[in-house]
DNA sequence: CATTTTTGTTAATGTAAGGTTAAAAGCTAG
DNA sequence: CTAGCTTTTAACCTTACATTAACAAAAATG
């Protein structure tokens, strides 16, 4: 249910132009972040993680070439795609050496610009290398393989966890013997605190348990008002 | 030592303009090949490897597109540029589901056109590498010749797959025992990512699961919401 | 010790993803 | 133009998942 949606930040001064053109995108399944200048797109940028930057040449303050290059100092993979009223050479020229991916020309077609970021994003999509990381984990006589998404008992045959499970016991995992706060869960891996989620997380723990009983040496603890902490007994 | 220059395939019907724009792309330490029409693009490109393809979309007998859907047949990674006249919406579009990597409007600037092929290598250049070419895979007691199309079990009869059987069965062949991202094979055998082309991958997990069933060591699992697992038991 | 709060557990529900088959639509070679 | 293959679209069904409800048990509170 949970969309994760490719990120957008647009970085464009004119308040309509602006406010239409997020609109577009939003419209189409992007999650866009919308900053007014150069300098609120850089703080915006900042923040959080973004797929594709668009960002216009002509701005107060901050023009979107300076932007880019800060960008590209903080990150050299995310591409870029600049929007220009006018076709001028020396700008396309700045932009391409600035590592841009594209092009726009205003006014340009919407649906156009959509292709384009289909396009760029594909190509970033293939790019990206699986980075194996934190996946693998030995639980008492569990392995657990995050990234498949299994969990198997003495090497026998796995069982196959949903997504939740899975977050849920990685993050426990990730605490063995320590405390795994509540909060932390909720905000990981439901993104939201409230009541309901609370209850669907404990019944995810009940769920572990029920995996984790093969092993009694593995247990998950209730540490009241707290949390949750995953022991191995030995 | 000698110079290992990029090869670039131009297909250009006015003579003036090709010439003019081969020679440009020579100057810039670029190795050439000019086609005059879209059949010779189509025979040239059969007898030579080239790093990419820059195509006039109005030709005489085979215009830009028609050539390029022949080209990606072949190859479906060599990066494409379209040149056309005018700014088309449609063209733009078409060309951008072909698969096309830029787009650029006559009259254009040929140091934006330099700056276009040189991000454009750049970034195959990042990928090629890691495409390393392979073609025949060993699944369990079936032999997957890629190039060839065809499966063949125990050594016996080969059975042809389609083009869209063998792509899939590839990826999935690549990512052996590990997870094989429904987003990989859309974007990269579908080129779009939407419900109908899942759905439609869908379709030909299905036949592969038939066409594996011969070897019950051998079985392709899903990864809810994730995607597909080529396992080869033993 | 009564009451509130938190947690344990099971079951019911609704929705989304995937499995399967068949028909329709596209293509291509004769 | 047609026959034969490939691919997409549609339909229908099953499975997987997450949430919510309901009730029981445990822990904290005062």
């Amino acid at each position: 249910m949970e969309e994760l949606n490719k990120k957008i930040l647009l970085v464009e001064d004119d308040p309509n132009f602006g406010t239409v053109l997020k609109d577009y995108l939003m419209m189409n399944d992007y999650d866009v972040v919308h900053a007014k200048n150069g300098m609120e797109g850089f703080e915006k940028f900042k923040k959080d993680d973004f797929d594709l930057c668009i960002l216009d040449v002509m701005m107060p303050y901050k023009d979107g070439f300076t932007l880019a290059k800060e960008i590209r100092e903080k990150n050299k993979d995310v591409p870029i795609v600049f929007l220009t009223a006018k076709a001028m050479k020396e700008d396309v020229l700045k932009g391409y050496k600035v590592g841009a991916d594209d092009y726009l020309n205003k006014p340009f077609d919407s649906e156009v610009l959509l292709m384009k970021i289909k396009a760029i994003m594909q190509r970033k999509a293939t790019e990206t290398i699986s980075d194996s990381k934190q996946f693998e984990f030995k639980i008492g006589s569990f392995d657990l393989n995050s990234k498949l998404r299994f969990l198997r008992h003495n090497g026998g045959e796995p069982v196959k966890l949903s997504p939740k499970e899975n977050e849920l016991l990685r993050l426990l995992a990730l605490h063995e013997n320590d405390l795994m706060p509540r909060q932390l869960a909720l905000t990981k891996i439901w993104r939201d605190d409230n009541y309901f989620t609370s209850r669907s997380m404990d019944v995810y723990i009940a769920k572990l348990r029920k995996y984790l009983k093969l092993d009694e040496k593995v247990e998950i603890l209730n540490i009241h008002g707290e949390g949750f902490r995953l022991v191995v007994n030995n």
